[in-house]
RNA sequence: AGAUCCGUAGCUCAGCCUGGUUAGAGCACUACACUGAUAAUGUAGGGGUCAGCAGUUCAAAUCUGCUCGGGUCUACCA
């Protein structure tokens, strides 16, 4: 006997992985799977970095499964992939990290701990989690490399940094700028978008807002206005829910379309006469409609009601660059001061009349539109707050008072509402009031942040947007949306990107320049660094650069590279500029870095730019799937990837999103171990299209794997088993599909159309349909059709032509569905290809993930036959629910079925597949009906889809009308092919293909129906068929005892019986049946004083003695 | 505030692109069968204002618009 296939004991994916990973490790399965495509056209694939300072969570393994899966598939196709894994490992998050371990701020770096300490525990605590992803990695079967990873903080990574950096300065894209950004005073520092966006930050708070009066200035400008309010008071309104920002006020800004109008009126606080300026649109926010053109003369302090009226109305454009006095004149807030030209009318587009007055107060510090516009009209600026969030000297009475609650203190007195009443005294507010809005928070001190400007260095990414936007038309995003939606609107409201971070671990501008600004440089390399530490020591002389002479650089971070100072070629030293970059840069960059491109590795680069194909979660959108495709747009007028998935989010099974906070955060590593990766995998990639939300539930894992691979666990034992017992090793010559029985051409039909499918929907970059459509093949077709209705020509009979037939069929369904889940599920498809394989050798390979993904053979698909057999399976499905209907068990026969057909097309198909109903639904007989028969009652139904467009809106009268036909009309209409109908005194023709008619019922017959298909029952038992009814069932009591007592499935038996007259007939009539069933010689009839096994076949009681042979 | 995705049975999802008259599947539940694959399987049953409103159409879960609810991203408003 040759080899046999391996047994399982019990389905238990987790053991089932954990060998296939000591093979894959022992074998270097994943090794091999790149080095046997050696030569074979490359499917570039990119590792978007985790950082490997948090531990992994589920969501990290359904982005890692769509990257794997991909990976696997490509590789099956022929492709080599390479996957070089890396870590991220700069950023705020992992020094947020050791601050936190360590008990220090920001403010306490370089004083506790000198910078080179902070930084060496940043480098340690980046990889501190690096085990636990490497385990996660291995368990969950995702194959990337990990021996050589790139790793961002490595001096080769920064340096290619740094020659991007350079290459960008050298084209004027790299820049730097004031710019307007969220500052905490609280905790001195700025903020990033990222920390920004922590949960919580936005908070609904109350903050005193006011509506102030600046007045304007009689000149050849305003002339118009003051001509019309007849007087010398004339003010424009703005409104600030941050009074604090006024004193720094320079400019008011207006929409140039935007209606204004003057207004005669009185100030409601000091009840003297004014007249103001205010977008027409909001005049209803201030003034009541009764008031219009009220009673000015009899108006005093005691009346609510505020007359008004419209003097003129004009646009915004008319009254740009006028000029208003300063609302809070102080000494330092000078024009001098401010250095432009203040208190202009500016005008901009970001004006709206949404609230407000539609003239805004703009303080060029705080706010980052108001720097823009402010920047347009030279109006300079003012910062009257410092970096502690208080005001500066020489503001009179509010220098040295806190803008907001910053120090906790207990008896702060809201300066806001300080000036806000100081507005009411001097005739400049014209209304006050607490505004709810929505302000962001210092998320690790919970103050209100302000923006403040600070220096930053920026690359213009704007100069290329739309070259960014061109490109991004080429990349196949999945799906479409996130690419043109979200990337796409992304790109076109682009700003700047600001590198800028003032932190201590990450990778450093490596601009130097001369204290006075006036030279600079941008470093390309180390060795340009070397050689300037060199020349600068050589031209400066003394200790400069002492520590680095020897062996030039060795660490680019800082604090080393602060120590470094070049000379300008004028000869004056240069020091670098603080900043740190973002991190994102570290990862956009990461196509070229990843090579040291261009040191090192300028074939391996090009062959590997751009990718093919990346996959990230959908958060990623403004990060990483940004940052390549800006760098390489920059660098190499080039998209970086050319298809991108984006996969939702992992939700828990509530919907709520998985935070450590909630406790609802699902761990990957007890997942897998009580489920199993394959079935963790297969079921996030078949519940739902990765890049929608998901809502993750461990039923559902649970479900996968009791209903896929259950049923592909049981289908393959069942093989197994019956193949060993035979012997079978495919070691037959191939049966040709053609000479296979039916059912098997059937099936191997049916497997082909599957593969066709799966691999359209593998090439589309969509495995959910692919998943779906490969568990809909195990579970409805090959397990509960084809392996059901086969059973016996496995366990019956020789080994002969039949038998190898099934064998040869079941074989290659088996070995081809494991061929087509193995991208999603490597583990149990390749076990289970190992253990059919090492019986038959049919591939010369060790592991399934080193053959060819398999390819449709269109000559074996065969369209009618998969058509039919759904009509044998609809079929079998009424005959059993009417046997149920009636009661009568399967194991009953029963005479016949009639099946009235439509035409003779679909008799023939039928006929085909008779044999088989007949078996599965045990009738003697299939009986048809044919179109003529007017036995059958037949229903007609408008075809909608045909008539609706031929006949529009009389549709519903004609269906009105059909469903009145009699049997006369039907058989009428169905012998001329069409009939003539009256609609409405018109008479309308209507054909038989424009219709559906179905049979209804058959008189006398209980009948079930599914669409066109119709079957009634003969359920007469005749005492013939009663007797073979009581045969069968003596068969299966017999095999449940055979079974109960543990025979082999080949073992024979003797059989003593005892049994009453009238089932002592019945049984000798069907001797030879039932001995072949259960394996006897022959029955022996024994009388009833005997000991034996009570059982009951129909309710006839009976005796029974089972023994096994030999 | 903008962009985007989603809303169909108790739960997870199909169907929507391309409109067609009984809106499906699995899970769960109930009942009955079946049992040489048994951590299975079959049949039947209950369970739906297809988020809401309006429009287009002979016909809307499906197309359009608006609203509501949820998620994400971005922005932050004087």
């Amino acid at each position: 006997m040759g080899a046999t296939y391996r047994e399982f004991k019990g389905l238990n994916l987790p053991a089932f992985e954990q060998e296939m990973l000591e093979n894959w490790a022992s074998q270097q399965a994943f090794e091999k799977s790149i080095s046997l495509r050696e030569g074979a056209t490359p499917f570039v694939f990119y590792e978007g970095p985790p950082s490997a300072n948090g531990m992994p969570g589920i969501h990290h393994v359904i982005s890692r499964t769509l990257k794997d899966l991909v990976c696997r598939y490509k590789t099956m196709k022929g492709f080599q992939v390479k996957r070089k894994g890396g870590w991220d490992t700069h950023g705020l998050p992992i020094e947020l990290g050791v601050e936190k371990e360590l008990g220090i701020t920001k403010e306490d770096i370089g004083k506790k701990i000198t910078v080179e300490e902070y930084n060496k525990k940043c480098r340690e605590a980046v990889l501190r989690y690096k085990d636990k992803w490497d385990d996660i990695t291995r368990k969950m079967g995702y194959w990337v490399d990990l021996k050589d990873p790139y790793i961002t903080f490595r001096n080769e990574y920064i340096e290619t940094l740094w020659w991007i950096l350079s290459e960008l300065y050298k084209k004027g894209l790299l820049y730097e700028s004031v710019s307007i950004q969220p500052y905490s005073p609280a905790a001195g520092t700025g903020l990033s978008s990222h920390e920004l966006n922590q949960p919580g930050t936005y908070k609904d708070v109350k903050d005193t807002s006011a509506v102030a009066m600046f007045k304007a200035v009689d000149n050849a400008k305003s002339k118009f206005l003051f001509d019309a309010a007849g007087d010398d008071q004339v003010f424009f309104l703005a409104w600030t829910t941050t009074p604090w920002t006024l004193p720094s006020n320079l400019g008011l800004t207006v929409g140039a379309n935007i209606d204004y109008v003057l207004v005669k009126t009185f100030n409601p606080y000091t009840h003297l006469p004014v007249n103001v300026i205010l977008a027409k649109a909001l005049l209803g926010k201030y003034f009541k409609e009764e008031g219009k053109d009220g009673d000015f003369e009899g108006y005093n302090e005691k009346i609510k009601l505020l007359p008004w009226k419209i003097l003129t109305e004009f646009r915004g454009s008319q009254i740009e660059e006028c000029r208003y006095e300063q609302l809070l004149p102080y000494e330092a807030n000078s024009a001098a001061n401010a250095g432009g030209d203040p208190f202009r009318v500016l005008v901009d587009t970001f004006v709206t009349t949404e609230d407000g007055t539609g003239i805004v107060h703009t303080a060029p510090a705080f706010g980052a539109d108001d720097y823009k516009v402010g920047k347009k009209y030279s109006i300079g600026i003012l910062t009257m707050v410092d970096r502690q969030g208080k005001f500066v000297d020489g503001l009179g009475e509010f220098s040295g008072r806190y803008v907001k609650n910053y120090k906790d203190q207990k008896d702060y007195e809201d300066v806001n509402v300080d000036i806000a009443v100081k507005l009411k005294k001097e005739n400049r507010a014209f209304k006050v009031e607490k505004y709810e809005h929505n302000y962001p928070h210092c998320w690790r001190t919970d103050k209100p942040i302000l923006y403040y400007p600070l220096d930053a260095w920026f690359i213009k990414t704007t100069a290329v947007r739309d070259r960014m936007v061109e490109l991004n038309k080429t990349i196949n995003w999945k799906p479409k949306s996130t690419g043109e939606g979200r990337f796409g609107n992304w790109l076109e409201n682009m700003v700047d990107w600001n590198l800028s971070r003032s932190r201590y671990w990450g990778t450093p501008l490596p601009i130097w320049r001369t204290e006075d600004g006036a030279e600079e440089i941008c470093i390309g390399s180390v060795a340009e660094l070397n050689e300037g530490i060199r020349k600068a020591s050589d031209v400066l002389g003394g200790d400069v650069n002492k520590n680095h002479l020897h062996e030039g650089i060795l660490d680019l971070h800082k604090p080393f590279v602060d120590e470094i100072v070049l000379v300008s070629p004028s000869g004056k030293p240069m020091h670098r500029v603080p900043d740190l970059i973002d991190v994102w840069f570290d990862s956009g960059a990461m196509p070229y870095a990843q090579w040291h491109f261009p040191f090192e590795n300028k074939e391996i680069f090009e062959k590997s730019f751009p990718a093919d194909y990346i996959a990230e979660g959908v958060d990623q959108t403004r990060g990483w799937f940004y940052t390549l495709h800006a760098l390489a747009v920059m660098l190499f007028d080039s998209v970086a990837y050319k298809t991108c998935v984006s996969n939702g989010l992992v939700l828990d099974k509530n919907g709520n999103k998985m935070s450590k906070r909630l406790g609802n955060v699902v761990d990957p590593f007890t997942t897998i171990e009580n489920y199993g990766a394959d079935a963790t995998r297969w079921y996030l990639v078949t519940n739902a299209s990765p890049w929608e939300n998901m809502k993750f539930d461990i039923e559902g894992i649970r479900e996968v794997q009791r209903k896929f691979f259950g049923t592909l666990y049981n289908t393959y034992q069942f093989f197994a088993l019956y193949a060993n017992v035979d012997g079978f090793t495919f070691k037959e010559k191939y049966i040709p599909v053609a000479e296979r029985p039916e059912i098997d051409r059937w099936i191997l039909s049916s497997l082909q159309s599957l593969v066709k499918k799966v691999t359209v929907h593998m090439d589309d970059y969509e495995p959910t349909q692919a998943g779906r459509a490969i568990e809909d093949f195990v579970d409805e077709h090959l397990s509960n059709w084809y392996v059901r209705l086969c059973r016996r020509r496995f366990w019956k009979g020789e080994y002969e032509q039949d038998k190898i037939c099934a064998y040869q069929t079941l074989y290659e369904c088996l070995e081809t569905v494991c061929r087509l889940v193995a991208p999603v599920s490597p583990f149990f498809s390749d076990m289970v290809f190992r253990n059919l394989n090492a019986a038959t050798g049919r591939f010369n390979a060790e592991s399934i993930h080193h053959i060819d993904f398999p390819s449709a053979d269109e000559s074996v698909i065969d369209p009618l036959l998969e058509e039919r057999m759904q009509l044998a399976q609809d079929t079998s499905s009424l005959v059993l629910s009417l046997r149920k209907k009636v009661n009568i068990k399967v194991r009953q026969p029963l005479q016949k079925v009639l099946i009235p057909v439509l035409n003779p097309a679909m008799q023939e198909q039928l006929q085909k597949v008779e044999d088989l109903i007949k078996a599965e639904v045990n009738v003697k007989g299939i009986e048809y009906l044919d179109a003529g028969n007017s036995f059958i009652s037949k229903k007609i139904k408008p075809n909608f889809v045909a008539l609706g467009k031929k006949l529009g809106a009389k549709m519903k009268a004609v269906s009105a009308l059909l469903a009145n036909f009699t049997q006369e009309d039907i058989a009428s209409l169905e012998k001329q092919g069409y009939y003539d109908l009256d609609v409405a005194g018109e008479i309308v023709r209507i054909e038989t293909a424009e219709t559906e008619i179905s049979s209804e019922d058959i008189p006398g017959w209980t009948v079930a129906a599914k669409g066109v298909l119709t079957v009634a029952l003969d359920i007469t038992v005749t005492p013939d068929l009663e007797a073979e009814g009581n045969a069968r069932e003596l068969v299966n009591r017999i095999q449940k005892i055979r079974k109960d007592n543990g025979f082999g499935i080949s073992d024979r038996i003797d059989l003593k019986l005892h049994a009453p007259d009238i089932l002592k007939e019945s049984l000798a009539q069907f001797k030879d049946y039932i001995c072949a069933e259960i394996l006897a010689e022959t029955i022996e009839w024994v009388p009833a004083s005997e000991t034996g096994t009570d059982i009951e076949v129909n309710d006839i009681p009976l005796k029974i003695n089972v023994l096994k042979k030999g």
